[in-house]
DNA sequence: GGGCGGTTATA
DNA sequence: GTATAACCGCCCG
C-alpha cells in the first residue's frame, strides 16, 4: 500500500472565544488617541503564534455574527442574560477583523448560526475530504467535535494544550460523543442553557458514566438510585420532571455540522499578507515591535508604503549656501539641527548644520569633517557668521528636536539661538509624557511610521564608535538632512494633535518652550565645587571603609566582597544563619537597608554593612566622581536637566545628577559643603515649604487643612493634634513624626499596609490613623475619591495648570496595576503642579535677573528648591526678589511660603 | 562591552 | 505608598 503524503491539517480558529478571553486577560492597553488595544494585541498575537506553529497549514478564522441565531428561535431565553458587549471591546472588533484579513487569514462571519456551528460544519466537511482539522478554541463545549480526525488546541494556554479523543476522556471522564449529553444535563449559566436543576458536573458525569447517554438515562431511570451518588434517590423524579428541558438543552448544546455554507474547507487557503495594510494598522495602534518585525533588514516603512519624497542637498559651495540662506530667510518656519563631536554640550564642536524648509526639502552644510580624503568644506566660522542673523532673529521661527542642546552648543560659538517656536521633543512630551520616549527615532516611528537612520548606523557603537567628524560626508548628509526633514514632518504631525487640547497648548507655549533657554543658561552657568575638599573626604572615607571591611571580615570569619549582595547574603543567611526578613523579587534573601536595619538590633555585622554601604555610596557617587566631572574650561560642573523624561512634569538631572546630593546625614552634608560660591559671591538656597501639601489643601479645598496653612501652623503638628486628639502644644515628637508620615503617605496615595510599614505599627492601627485623618479632614477624602473617579473616567489626571498625565492602567482588570495607577493619579496632580509652579518661578526669576542686570545666576534646581550664586553686595536684594517671585508663581487658596538661606557653600545656605 | 538586578542618594 | 539617576556586581556573548 502506498502511503499518501499526509496533508497539513486545516486550522479553524474560534475567533469569538478568543476575542472575549483576550479582552479579559489583557491589561487595558490603549493607543495615544484613546483607541483600546488590549484585546487586539491578545487576539493578533495568538494568530501570529498559530502561523508560527503551523506554517504549512491553511488557517481560517470564524467569528460570531451580530443578531439572533436559530437557537434563539427554539429557545428565546438563549444567552438572554449576556450583558451587552463592553464599548471598549466593541471598538476593537473591527480592527481585529481587518488585521486578520491583512494577515492573509480567510475570515468568516455567518449570520443566523454561531461560530461553533460554522466550525463544526467545516471540520466535518474537511474530514470527509480526508483532511484532519485542528480547532483552536478556548471553549470547552467544542470538545463534542473531537474525533479521530478533529483535535482541539487552546492557543492561549502556555504550551498549546492539545486535546484529542483520549484527552477529552482524561479531562472530562467521558468520550467526546457524550459531551453534548453532559452539557444538556448540567446546563450552562453563561449561555443560559437550563439543563436539569440539581444536576451539576458530578451528577451529570455519574449519570452518563453509569448509563451511557441522555436517552439511555431516560430509558433506565429506575437504575439511577443504584448509581449511589449524592441525591441519587430523588434524581429520577427530578429528571422526569425536567425531561423537556433536558431535551431542549441537548438541542441547544449541539453544535451543528450541517450548516449550508457558501464556501467550504477548500476556500481556506494561505494568502500572502498585505504588508501595507498591516503597517497602517500597526502604526495606528502603535504596535511598535510588530512594525519593526514586519520590516526586513534595512527596509523602512517607506520602502513598503511609498518612500519619502526627498531632495537633500549637500552644501559645499558659497553659492549653494547663499541660495539656501535666502530661502531660509523667506521661510515662515524652518527646522534646524546641529551635528557635533559630543553629546556633552560643553565639549561639543560643531561638525555641520542642517535645515529643512518644507517637507522633503532639506540641506546639510558639512563644516568640520575631518578624515583622510574628506572634501574641502566651507569655513565653519564664516558660515556661522553668515547664519548668525538668522539664528539670532526672534522673528525667524525655528523648530527643532531638543533645541536646548543646539542652543548650548551655539552659545560656545557666541551665537544666541532665538526664535524657538517649537520643539518636537516637548510637543510629544506635553501631548503624552509616557506614551513613548521622546527621542527623534522613537517619535518618527510612532508618528510617521518612519524608521530613521540611527546615529549608530553611521557611527557604530561602543568602543568602536567614531565621532561625527569622522563620518563620510555622503552618509552624514543623508543622516543630518533627514534629521531636519523629519523634525519638520514631526512638527506637522504633532502640532494639530496638540491644538486639539488648548490647555496643553498653553502648557507647551507658556511653560515648556520658554523654559528651554532658562535651563540652557543654568546648565552653562554650572556649579562651582571645591575638588580638594572632596578628595580629602574621599581619602577619609577610604580609610573608614577599609576599617569597616576588616571588622566585617573578622565577624564573618572570612574575606568576601562587601559590595556584592550575593556574597553578603551567603555570609549572613547561610553561614551566620541570620533570619531572612524579606526576599528580593528574584527570590534571594534581601539585604536592603530596612532589612539590615532590623537585623542590626540583634547582630553586629549588619550594622557594619550599613555604614559600609552608606560610605561607599558617598565615595563612589559623589566624592570620587564629582571632581572628575569638572569641566576643564570653566572649572565648574555642568549637569544636564532633562525636560521630557518624567511622567509628572518634573525635571530630571544627570551627568552628574545634582538632584540627589546627600543631605540627611552629617557625612553626606559634608559633600554639600564642597558646592561653593566663587570668591566675592554667595550661594542662596530657596525652597518651597510643604509645597505638595499646600497644593493638596488647595485642590481638595479641605477646611481644616486650609485653615492650618492660613494660620501658619506647623502642619505636621496640627495634623498630629487632630489625629491624636491632643492640644496642639502638647503634641509629642513621636506623634508629630507619625503625623508627618501620614501626610507624606497621603501625597503618595498610601495604603494602610504601606503606612504601617513606614511607622512600624500594625496594619490595623495604621488604618485607624487613616480613618481618623479622613474624619478630621473630610475634604481630603472627597478629593481622593473624586480624583480616582475622574482618572478612571477620563483616562488621565491634570495639574492645576492643565498638564496631563495619561493613566491607561487605571481601568486595568489587574487589581495590582489598577491600584498602582490610582496612587499615581493621586500623586501626579500634586507633584506635577509643584513642578509647574517652580518652572514658572524659574522663568520669572530668569527674566528679572536678565532685565535688572543683577550679578546673580540660577545654577541648580532640586524640585522644590532653587540655588543661585549672587554677588555679595546684592545678596539681600536678590533674596527678597527671589522669594517674591517664587511665592507669586501660583495663586493658591493657601499662602506659598519660601525659606531662603545664604552661605559660602550649599550646606551653609540651608 | 552591554544589560540587568540590587541597592541607595534626593524631593 | 509617588517621582527620579547612578553605582556595583554579575552574567552573557
Amino acid at each position: 500500500m502506498t502511503k499518501q503524503q499526509k496533508q497539513p491539517p486545516l486550522i479553524l480558529v474560534d475567533g469569538s472565544s478568543y476575542l472575549f478571553r483576550a479582552f479579559h486577560a489583557m491589561p487595558a492597553l490603549s493607543a495615544s488617541d484613546g483607541q483600546p488595544t488590549g484585546a487586539i494585541r491578545g487576539v493578533i498575537s495568538m494568530m501570529r503564534r498559530l502561523i508560527k506553529d503551523f506554517p504549512e497549514s491553511p488557517i481560517g478564522v470564524i467569528f460570531d455574527a451580530k443578531g439572533p441565531t436559530f437557537r434563539n428561535t427554539i429557545y428565546s431565553e438563549y444567552k438572554a442574560h449576556r450583558p451587552p458587549m463592553p464599548d471598549e471591546l466593541r471598538e476593537q472588533v473591527e480592527p481585529i477583523h481587518a488585521i486578520i484579513k491583512a494577515m492573509g487569514l480567510p475570515m468568516f462571519v455567518i449570520e443566523g448560526v454561531e461560530a461553533d456551528d460554522v466550525i463544526g460544519t467545516l471540520a466535518r466537511q474537511a474530514t470527509e475530504t480526508g483532511i484532519d482539522t485542528i480547532i483552536s478554541t478556548g471553549d470547552k463545549d467544542m470538545a463534542q467535535l473531537v474525533n479521530q480526525h478533529i483535535t482541539l488546541v487552546n492557543t492561549m494556554k502556555d504550551g498549546d494544550a492539545f486535546m484529542d479523543v483520549e484527552g477529552v476522556k482524561t479531562k472530562f471522564g467521558i468520550p467526546p460523543e457524550l459531551i453534548i449529553d453532559f452539557l444538556a444535563l448540567m446546563g450552562d449559566k453563561v449561555d443560559n442553557i437550563p439543563g436539569v436543576p440539581g444536576v451539576g458536573e458530578k451528577t451529570a458525569l455519574a449519570l452518563l458514566q453509569g448509563l451511557g447517554s441522555l436517552e439511555s438515562v431516560y430509558e433506565r431511570l429506575e437504575e439511577v438510585p443504584a448509581l449511589g451518588f449524592r441525591g441519587s434517590k430523588t434524581m429520577p423524579k427530578k429528571l422526569e420532571e425536567h425531561k423537556a428541558q433536558a431535551l431542549l438543552s441537548k438541542q441547544l448544546a449541539t453544535i451543528k455540522t450541517d450548516v449550508a455554507l457558501e464556501m467550504g474547507p477548500a476556500d481556506i487557503k494561505l494568502v500572502e499578507p498585505d504588508k501595507t495594510a498591516l503597517l497602517d494598522w500597526f502604526k495606528k495602534l502603535e504596535f511598535k515591535g510588530w512594525i519593526e518585525e514586519l520590516l526586513s533588514a534595512g527596509e523602512t516603512v517607506d520602502d513598503v508604503e511609498q518612500a519619502l519624497d526627498v531632495t537633500y542637498e549637500t552644501i559645499l559651495t558659497q553659492q549653494q549656501l547663499d541660495n539656501w540662506t535666502k530661502q531660509l530667510a523667506q521661510a515662515a518656519l524652518f527646522a534646524f539641527d546641529t551635528e557635533t563631536t559630543s553629546l556633552d554640550y560643553m565639549k561639543a564642536e560643531i561638525v555641520g548644520v542642517s535645515f529643512a524648509i518644507e517637507t522633503g526639502k532639506a540641506a546639510y552644510v558639512p563644516l568640520a569633517h575631518n578624515y583622510v580624503g574628506a572634501p574641502e568644506q566651507l569655513d565653519r566660522d564664516q558660515v556661522l557668521a553668515q547664519l548668525q542673523p538668522l539664528l539670532e532673529s526672534v522673528d525667524q521661527k525655528k523648530v527643532g528636536q531638543n533645541l536646548k542642546y543646539d542652543q548650548s552648543v551655539l552659545a560656545r560659538y557666541d551665537i544666541e539661538l532665538k526664535g524657538i517656536a517649537f520643539d518636537t521633543m516637548l510637543e510629544s512630551y506635553v501631548l503624552d509624557s509616557t506614551a513613548t520616549r521622546h527621542d527623534m527615532d522613537s517619535l518618527a516611528l510612532k508618528y510617521l511610521g518612519h524608521k530613521t537612520i540611527h546615529f549608530e548606523d553611521i557611527a557604530g557603537k561602543g568602543a568602536k564608535q567614531i565621532t561625527f567628524d569622522q563620518v563620510a560626508i555622503e552618509q552624514a548628509a543623508e543622516y543630518a538632512a533627514e534629521d531636519a526633514d523629519i523634525t519638520l514632518r514631526l512638527h506637522q504631525a504633532l502640532e494639530p494633535k496638540l491644538a486639539e487640547h488648548p490647555t496643553l497648548v498653553k502648557v507647551f507655549k507658556e511653560i515648556e518652550l520658554p523654559l528651554i533657554s532658562v535651563l540652557s543658561k543654568m546648565e552653562r552657568n554650572g556649579a562651582l565645587i571645591n575638588p580638594g575638599l572632596l578628595q580629602k573626604q574621599s581619602v577619609e572615607l577610604a580609610k573608614r571603609i577599609d576599617e569597616l571591611e576588616k571588622e566585617a571580615f573578622d565577624l564573618a570569619g572570612e574575606e568576601f566582597n562587601l559590595g556584592s549582595a550575593k556574597q553578603l547574603g551567603e555570609i549572613l543567611f547561610n553561614k551566620l544563619e541570620l533570619p531572612v526578613i524579606k526576599k528580593t523579587p528574584k527570590g534571594q534573601p534581601s539585604t536592603a537597608e530596612p532589612v539590615l536595619q532590623e537585623l542590626a538590633l540583634d547582630y553586629p555585622l549588619p550594622k557594619l554593612i550599613l555604614e559600609y554601604r552608606s560610605l561607599s555610596k558617598l565615595k563612589s557617587t559623589y566624592t570620587d566622581k564629582l571632581p572628575e566631572m569638572i569641566n576643564p574650561e570653566t572649572g565648574r560642573v555642568h549637569t544636564s536637566y532633562h525636560q521630557a523624561v518624567t511622567a509628572t512634569g518634573r525635571l530630571s538631572s544627570s551627568d552628574p545628577n545634582l538632584q540627589n546630593i546627600p543631605i540627611r546625614t552629617a557625612e553626606g552634608r559634608r559633600i554639600r559643603q564642597a558646592f561653593v560660591a566663587s570668591p566675592g559671591y554667595k550661594l542662596i538656597a530657596a525652597d518651597y515649604s510643604q509645597i505638595e501639601l499646600r497644593i493638596m489643601a488647595h485642590l481638595s479645598n479641605d477646611e481644616g487643612l486650609l485653615s492650618a496653612f492660613s494660620q501658619g501652623k506647623d502642619v505636621h503638628r496640627a495634623t498630629a493634634a487632630e489625629v491624636f486628639g491632643v492640644p496642639i502644644d502638647e503634641v509629642t515628637d513621636s506623634q508629630r513624626r507619625s503625623a508627618k508620615a501620614i501626610n507624606f503617605g497621603l501625597i503618595y496615595g498610601m495604603s494602610a499596609f504601606g503606612l504601617a510599614k513606614q511607622l512600624g505599627v500594625s496594619r490595623k492601627s495604621a488604618q485607624e490613623y487613616i480613618d481618623l485623618y479622613f474624619e478630621r479632614y473630610p475634604g481630603v477624602l472627597t478629593y481622593m475619591d473624586d480624583i480616582r473617579h475622574s482618572a478612571a473616567e477620563n483616562g488621565y489626571v491634570e495639574t492645576l495648570f492643565g498638564r496631563r498625565l495619561h493613566l491607561p492602567e487605571i481601568r486595568s482588570r489587574n487589581q495590582m496595576r489598577k491600584k498602582a495607577a490610582e496612587r499615581t493619579a493621586i500623586n501626579a496632580p500634586m507633584q506635577g503642579t509643584a513642578a509647574d509652579i517652580i518652572k514658572r518661578a524659574m522663568m520669572s526669576v530668569d527674566q528679572w535677573l536678565t532685565e535688572s542686570q543683577l550679578d546673580a545666576n540660577m545654577i541648580m534646581q532640586v524640585h522644590d528648591e532653587l540655588i543661585l550664586e549672587v554677588a555679595e553686595a546684592q545678596v539681600d536684594e536678590v533674596v527678597a526678589g527671589l522669594k517674591l517671585r517664587m511665592v507669586a508663581a501660583a495663586d493658591l487658596s493657601v499662602p506659598l511660603i519660601v525659606d531662603a538661606g545664604v552661605g559660602d557653600n550649599w550646606d551653609q545656605a540651608h
